[in-house]
DNA sequence: CTTTTTTGCACAATCGATGGTGCAATGACT
DNA sequence: AGTCATTGCACCATCGATTGTGCAAAAAAG
């Protein structure tokens, strides 16, 4: 801190500033000292030097070297979404618990982007990627095996990596249980009364439309196939689904389970063009957990993902080196109508 | 694609296989060839080869030389709020529409943690960074300083560097005179049954409590003191505060304004472990935009900050290079209740 | 057919760290 | 005192790019 100096200290200045070559400072900076059979004094010497400049390693030219950045990377379909943005913070603090820098990028779901930006995080050598929702986990893998870059899927499995996923069809179930049962408090529930909205051709949205069938035909007695709408993951689209409904039947469905919060922000755009009785007494599950969503004006279930598990897990499996690429379950929870859970924000430093 | 070599390519490779010196393949794959008079014959050949091997450059070796990394950092206090992750998406695609990469990090509004997490983007060599809701932007400030690291602030402003922020006073006068005038149809107002929660000792609380003060003196003739009650940004300390004022009236205030959308989760925390009828007539006015939020069971206004243009304008007075410590204003809008904005989310690639 | 200019490229130093190897000084042991 | 093991460290090649410089060959000028 006493060197004003506008660069910063490398090795090398600490190295004529303490007489010893370049490489015992490199040693005794990076901990290798004691293995390198370096004095303690000389040591001691170097450590001080470098705090009272202010020596920070470059971490370009140690990753140039030693091939290992300490980048670690995740990468996501959108920052904007409160699972995905818990899924960071939960990242975050544990990539950094283990002494690396976390990266985060988002793709967009977009195949083709998921493929460009990992290979930009490949170029700067990062050392394991976390690939959560991706649209094409197998072509991701595809870029990763070619680098030899260790990864993981995260909520959407692939074949060729090790997945780590939300047990969906168990999630669903207990969702669809949950959004059965509490309409059936307010009279008898038909099978058109109960619709799906939102997902599409990936796994998760067959699994959450596997369960969602199967409860729904075991508690309702039938499921007809007009009463799924994988509407894609937009809201735009989403919206446009309920707006379809709304025409045709005058009112939205008693009851209808939401593929994930994006969905359910398609019916916010929906609701924002429809006075209050169009949805007084409707039902809603949705498959994310999002803060205020849970206290919406009408009773909304929700299931929340545990995406602190996947990331530890996640890490587990990294750590084990080449596992299998077998698909590994998470178990998600309900979350019953307006319920504040605590998350990751309360982590935040505060005053008073 | 064609070799299936477990290592990458570098220019070396490409070299041997062009018979063209290393620096050569380096200037025709880094597009300085014409200034270095490349002949086209030779750039297209080493192009090809560059294609045919999936050639990508090392950015920790072009970094290291160029001491330029190509990467743009932004500081966030946290990931999980709608707020800062849709900062980070616009961030994120402003910072790739430049041909950079983003780098996405928080550090739980720790004026410690920061400066740490900011040593070590410097350690990976950033060429830019984005500052937003530092607790001490200054002491971040003097780190990016010794390390001759271009900066701005967004969200909270600093005395040392370049900051945009949202014009939180004049959000503020027009989030109040909002509920004023919506609580106002309820009947008449007094200055008691108007309070605001939320928010600490910084530029942005102090700026919208002053604006809350004077609409709210203006409109309403008063505003004793107790009213205020700035209760830090966490959820839990907020909850508390609205249980406190619950045990000592037996209700809510019959309209409020939230500091931030962080310490509306504190009211649903309190909403959780109360009925319906506690907050049945309540007017809120929030200081932030949240796409569930807007939707609650009682009237929500809402501020939207512009994090978008926030975003554009600190990137203008980054490649202005070294504009003065100057606070740019930059106007939010009001959001009436039960509204849904289109957000970044719509930038989603989807099927059909 | 020289001389000059231009073209096209190779060479080598460099960025800051890492880690294998070798060698002098010191101490232990006979 | 002479041999041997140990300690403590310096030397140097290396990671993969960038860039200033220099020089031969080709083209233009005379």
């Amino acid at each position: 801190m006493t060197n004003v100096s506008r660069k910063k200290a490398t090795i090398y200045d600490l190295s004529i500033l303490s007489g010893a070559s370049p490489s015992t400072v490199s040693a005794v900076l990076n901990g290798s000292w004691r293995k390198r059979r370096i004095k303690e004094a000389t040591a001691q010497l170097i450590q001080n030097l470098a705090n009272e400049h202010g020596y920070t390693a470059n971490l370009q030219a140690r990753g140039l070297r030693s091939s290992r950045s300490g980048l670690v990377g995740l990468l996501l379909p959108v920052h904007d979404n409160r699972y995905f943005s818990s899924m960071a913070q939960s990242f975050e603090a544990q990539v950094r618990s283990r002494g690396q820098c976390p990266l985060v990028v988002s793709a967009c779901r977009d195949p083709e982007e998921e493929r460009k930006v990992v290979e930009t995080l490949i170029s700067y050598s990062i050392d394991e990627l976390f690939i959560a929702g991706a649209t094409d986990p197998d072509g991701v893998h595809k870029v990763c095996e070619k680098a030899g870059l260790k990864h993981v899927n995260i909520d959407l499995p692939g074949t060729l990596a090790p997945s780590i996923i939300s047990d969906n069809h168990e999630g669903a179930r207990m969702l669809t249980q949950a959004i059965i049962e509490r309409a059936q408090e307010d009279g008898p529930l038909s099978p058109d009364d109960l619709y799906l909205f939102g997902g599409r051709n990936d796994h998760a949205s067959h699994e959450r439309i596997r369960g969602f069938r199967d409860v729904k035909r075991a508690l309702l007695g039938a499921d007809p196939d007009v009463c799924i709408q994988p509407t894609g993951y937009s809201p735009a689209m989403t919206a446009r689904a309920f707006e379809a409904f709304y025409e045709g039947h005058g009112k939205l469905p008693r009851a209808f389970f939401v593929n994930s919060s994006i969905n359910l922000e398609g019916l916010m755009r929906f609701l924002a063009l429809h006075p209050h009785e169009t949805f007084a007494d409707i039902i809603v599950g949705c498959y994310d957990y999002d803060p205020f969503g849970s206290f919406l004006p009408f009773p909304v279930f929700m299931i929340r993902q545990d995406s602190e598990a996947m990331i530890t897990k996640g890490f587990a499996i990294l750590d084990a080196d080449r596992g299998p690429a077998i698909t590994h379950l998470v178990q998600p929870t309900l979350v019953p109508p307006r319920t504040a859970l605590i998350g990751p924000l309360d982590a935040l430093k505060d005053i008073e």
